[in-house]
DNA sequence: GTCTATAGACGGATAGAC
DNA sequence: GTCTATCCGTCTATAGAC
């Protein structure tokens, strides 16, 4: 599914199995740092030392403590791009929006880590330079998937059902993530609620 | 509406503003830095510089760095207590989740910036001293409100409808709010949703 | 209330040996 | 591939004069 870079994130493991290889272990433990105590509070001396090797050996796999974030979040920005672009081909009916909306699910059902450590560093990750020059890289995608879940002639209210329907994806796929018995029952109930939101009832507001 | 530490947001004013007393403007920078930039991307030095004043002025209003935040955000999380409080105390009916939503609504919409901060700066907050004493500040909060608006035999769906929810109040009026003519229209549009998705229609599922 | 000066720690990053 | 050693910048925070 990914092109290599990215792996599935174990769970319990720690950091203590020096079997496999660094880049790998590297990877692994600096996401869970990120996401865990956020991206400015991690030092690379930290990583470091709980990898067993020195900071110096670091720099082997990654240019900078930046290339470290860019290299575990580029292969979902490129998914989103895709799912954007797809998207933007198809004709704006409500079986392309909620396709759409199964698209996002699955990218982000797929990295949750990855997308806890974005949602978690939201400052941070929109300062780094990468993020900068490939256009702040969550933002801007949002925007664009929002604007595909809206119809042209939009309403703010109908604006705001998109924008929460991607939020809630998101949002609740990180937070029930660890609190539920199976990952399948999660996705379910989550695409339910975000298909009612994109797919905008006429016009009964209820209150 | 709040105890006298929180205030206004003043909209395009910048912080050549030397009439005002410095520990007005103190935080108003600190907040609009933060926001933007980030917790830890933002130092005293540079709240400082912008101030007019060196860094050893701002020790005499605040003790650290972490207490300017506790400033910030202090009125909002008792706000929240408040009515968490209010809600515990009420039988568990619709009426009830509709209020604690125009609840949470009218919390979020008069602190915008703070919620903004705290959105963009999860994990810097998070791992604050004071967030640590006072159980992390936002999670807690949000956990409590969720389950307020969860039937006690609530299915899972229906917990990822109520964390919807709320978590749409506040990504959305954070997210619009430079982007809409009118404030009291944004709110509407956002309750209209939010009611929707609190109300938890009985088993329609439309997939 | 605000300043100058500085302590003291820690951060990312690099050079060069092995 | 990994290490030792080190550079240099920045940060929070404090002491003490005015």
């Amino acid at each position: 599914m990914h092109t290599g870079e990215a792996m599935a994130v174990k769970g319990g493991g720690d950091e203590h199995d020096r079997g496999r290889d660094t880049r790998s272990r590297l990877r692994e433990l600096a996401l869970k740092l990120f996401a865990e105590q956020g991206y400015e509070k991690t030092s690379l001396r930290e990583i470091a030392e709980r990898l067993g090797v020195t900071k110096a050996a670091l720099y082997y796999y990654f240019k900078s403590k930046e290339d470290i974030v860019r290299s575990l979040v580029e292969d979902y920005v490129a998914e989103l791009d895709e799912l954007i672009a797809w998207g933007k081909a198809q004709p704006a009916t409500a079986a392309t929006r909620a396709e759409i909306v199964r698209g996002y699910l699955h990218i982000v059902a797929s990295g949750t880590e990855v997308f806890r450590m974005l949602h978690q560093n939201q400052a941070a990750v929109a300062s780094l330079a990468s993020a900068k020059e490939r256009g702040e890289l969550i933002r801007e995608r949002m925007d664009a998937l929002t604007d595909l879940l809206t119809e042209p002639a939009g309403t703010l209210r109908d604006q705001v059902r998109a924008a929460s329907c991607l939020m809630s994806v998101s949002y609740c796929c990180m937070r029930f993530h660890d609190r539920v018995a199976s990952a399948a029952e999660l996705e379910k109930a989550v695409l339910d609620v975000a298909l009612e939101l994109a797919d905008a009832a006429p016009a009964d507001a209820p209150a």
